[in-house]
DNA sequence: AGTTTGGGATAACACTTGTTCACTGAGTAC
DNA sequence: GTACTCAGTGAACAAGTGTTATCCCAAACT
């Protein structure tokens, strides 16, 4: 019938192909991925452990491939928030929760990104930074248009944006750390992250006279 | 002779020990504490793999120790520097620069705390977690006096001094992804380094009147 | 209908792992 | 000088590991 992608064949392939993301993503809540066993995710999936080699020639590759599930999603949500025109107070505002619903929503994911951003595997370190590098530039493009931008070369935009970047990365990072179930401290976390926020953009738009 | 840490037994101990430590640590260069095996550090080191227990419970017990050895003489450092009242521009040179030599001398210390800050050990975590709350305090002390801070309360201090540890922490990870031989990509690190500490520099000294 | 393809199973390979136990032999205390 | 302490040994344990070769059988192609 369909000419792509079409065939039983290759759906049930999908299917354990995924089954053994899921699984490896499970695992890796409380460990991380070097000292993931093949074994493990195979075991986990209920399949043999050569079948795992149908799929993914090591765990690294496995690991490349969560980076893509992880962080794929959010170039979307980026855009989103960059988009709509709010004032900076607002847009920090929604930045954060959309940031803390963001974790909610993908939490093993996001313990997996910070977890392994500086971790023992170098394909999937790779992997990471190569994704939060497009993240930066498309903040960055976002930035850009901005009033307040005025005065700024491309370069210093760009570092603008890897530090809203890795101040996300941040933020997620410590909302992780927090027991699901204190939203006192939940709450703390999310005032820090505002609070930074508020201070990086105070110092963006006073850079001009700061220059001078 | 000695009353206190006197014998050649005790030195000899501690000299194992260490070289546990050093062994452990040389390992850590490629992999992270999870995937690191007993065995792998006692055949190191050239010991009994039974000879590891009369030192540590455990690997995670001698990360634990690692955390100490990288962090511990860090405070005398941050002392130095925040103490010697330069103006905002010099300081932050000096910092960088401080931060880059630092990443230098201890290299494989700094790899493994980027590494495990976030990674697969939870002791080893809550101790550099730990570690890093101290720092962020002793920065939190060391801006209090100054005169930008009039109208700071405690709190936001404490989490603007957490954005500085968190910002030098980052830094020296970033240092640590560029090849040692490069100087242009270690020039452009530190100069994006420079760069956000003057924006969270410039945003701390304007933050009275925009909170007005 | 007959042939090919390829995802998965099974079983075996050669190691590596953490942990235990009784032991040895220098360094220490009396 | 004798008795004790204890860091390090050597051997054995029961699991665990990644990887390979061979076979099976349903889906896909012709």
């Amino acid at each position: 019938m369909s000419h792509t992608s079409g065939g039983v064949r290759q759906a049930q392939k999908e299917q354990t192909r995924q089954a053994l993301l899921d699984a490896g993503l499970r695992l890796l809540d409380r460990q991380s991925l070097s000292s993931l066993g093949l074994r493990e995710v195979t075991r986990a999936v209920g399949v043999a452990p050569a079948a795992f080699y149908r799929h993914f020639p090591d765990m690294a590759a496995l690991g490349v491939a969560l980076v893509g599930e992880a962080l794929g999603s959010l170039h979307a949500v980026i855009r989103d928030v960059m988009s709509d025109g709010l004032d900076a107070e607002r847009l920090i505002d929604r930045t954060v929760a959309i940031t803390a619903a963001y974790v909610d929503e993908h939490r093993a994911h996001i313990r997996f990104i910070a977890r392994e951003r500086y971790g023992g595997v170098q394909p999937v370190r790779a992997a990471i930074a190569a994704e939060l590098g497009r993240f930066t530039d498309e903040v960055a493009a976002g930035l850009a248009p901005q009033p307040v931008s005025r005065g700024w070369s491309p370069d210093d935009l760009r570092v603008l944006a890897g530090l809203y970047v890795d101040h996300m990365v941040l933020t997620a990072a410590a909302m992780m750390e927090v027991p699901e179930d204190d939203p006192a401290a939940r709450a703390e976390v999310m005032r820090a992250a505002r609070l930074r926020m508020q201070i990086i953009s105070v110092g963006r738009s006073h850079w001009a006279e700061h220059r001078a």
